[in-house]
DNA sequence: GTCTATAATTTGATAGAC
DNA sequence: GTCTATCAAATTATAGAC
């Protein structure tokens, strides 16, 4: 394969995150691709196909890496507390760079439960520790503070995740109020979760 | 207008909601709003002229009921924190039975953002009072701690809002690990929640 | 008000020249 | 590999009978 037709192809695979990401799978139209691209529209179909397939690259490329953020949670050489910091670390960064993503997989998904189905049994092979099993056990060795660990999973990631879904509502409702949020706020966030983290984590009031 | 007609509009209405909600306007397809509402298609253009018009209907109901959920910030016969914590109440349980609102809400707004700003500024008429103002002025009786105001009502919304937002895909994950996220839940998530907002309102550790 | 039938438009997909 | 031209299917919208 030459260099001309990988970068034909690339053009096209950023030109459809963009579309898929910002429009869903229905809204995207196949024209707006193959505009931003900057290629015809023909082209689409003969390096994809057709628009599912175009598509399915582009969602299991971005599951993919979205799962990828969790893998921190495998690494035994930390504790449990520093492996949950790196994660708010590592997902607000990459949540800063692709706001969209989250909200892309979700409405997909909701969209189309059996497709995520597959895709999740299919990235679930490598071998991972889910995080709710890491603080089971670390409940049990008394490493942490003893809390429901399915609905910390939920805060945590609704913590991290949910800024970046609202972000389009909060700054025009907040905006109006003489407030900016801008990516700067980053680091405020990423504080916050953490202190939520901390505060789960070593308190001890929690023993029914 | 007769009891017939109403139950018509009503029956198209609600079906629209429906079909909306899950799909999306682009997604949403007309065929599907007047088969849900057993009524012809031909009708929905009778009754809303075409599916623009439809849309904004309800989605002008979704976003008001939203916004209903904050009078309770207005109440100046409660504490801070317990206005609040009912606002949490409120929230919790309004989107358990509309579990798509906010993502419907925001995912048409982050592709049609002009939309919004004329129904947001509409709905702020009401001369409401906004959380953030009042956590400011909270603060300058020293009624509660010293927090980012900013920051805590976006972690306030992320834990409220984004359970419901990932309802499929947590559901898809972490049932695959035995456990089960239902309705059941929504208490242990209010009381979470309940206790977060505790935290930083009566905290003592932060002045920098 | 409600329906059937059909027009008009959008859009995904293909054929074929270069 | 890339384009133009065109087809086929889906979908919104309307006309007109009842």
């Amino acid at each position: 394969m030459g260099l001309k037709e990988k970068c034909t192809e690339e053009k096209i695979l950023e030109a459809a995150k963009n579309v898929f990401m910002k429009y869903g799978f229905y809204g995207a139209k196949m024209q707006d691709i193959s505009n931003q691209a900057g290629i015809n529209k023909a082209l689409l179909h003969y390096y994809f196909r057709n628009k599912e397939k175009l598509f399915d690259q582009v969602f299991e490329g971005a599951l993919a890496k979205y799962f990828e953020q969790m893998l921190v949670f495998s690494d035994t050489s930390l504790p449990v507390q520093e492996r949950i910091f790196r994660y708010v670390d590592n997902v607000i960064t990459f949540l800063s760079e692709y706001p969209q993503m989250s909200m892309f997989i979700i409405k997909e998904i909701s969209i189309n439960q059996e497709m995520f189905y597959e895709k999740v049994a299919h990235l679930k092979k490598g071998s991972r520790i889910h995080l709710i099993t890491l603080l089971q056990q670390a409940m049990e060795t008394d490493e942490i503070a003893q809390f429901d660990p399915v609905i910390f999973v939920m805060n945590l990631h609704s913590l991290c995740a949910y800024p970046f879904i609202a972000a389009p509502i909060f700054k025009a409702i907040i905006n109006t109020n003489g407030v900016d949020f801008e990516d700067a706020e980053n680091l405020k966030l990423k504080k916050s979760v953490k202190e939520f983290i901390a505060f789960k984590l070593t308190k001890t009031n929690e023993k029914k």
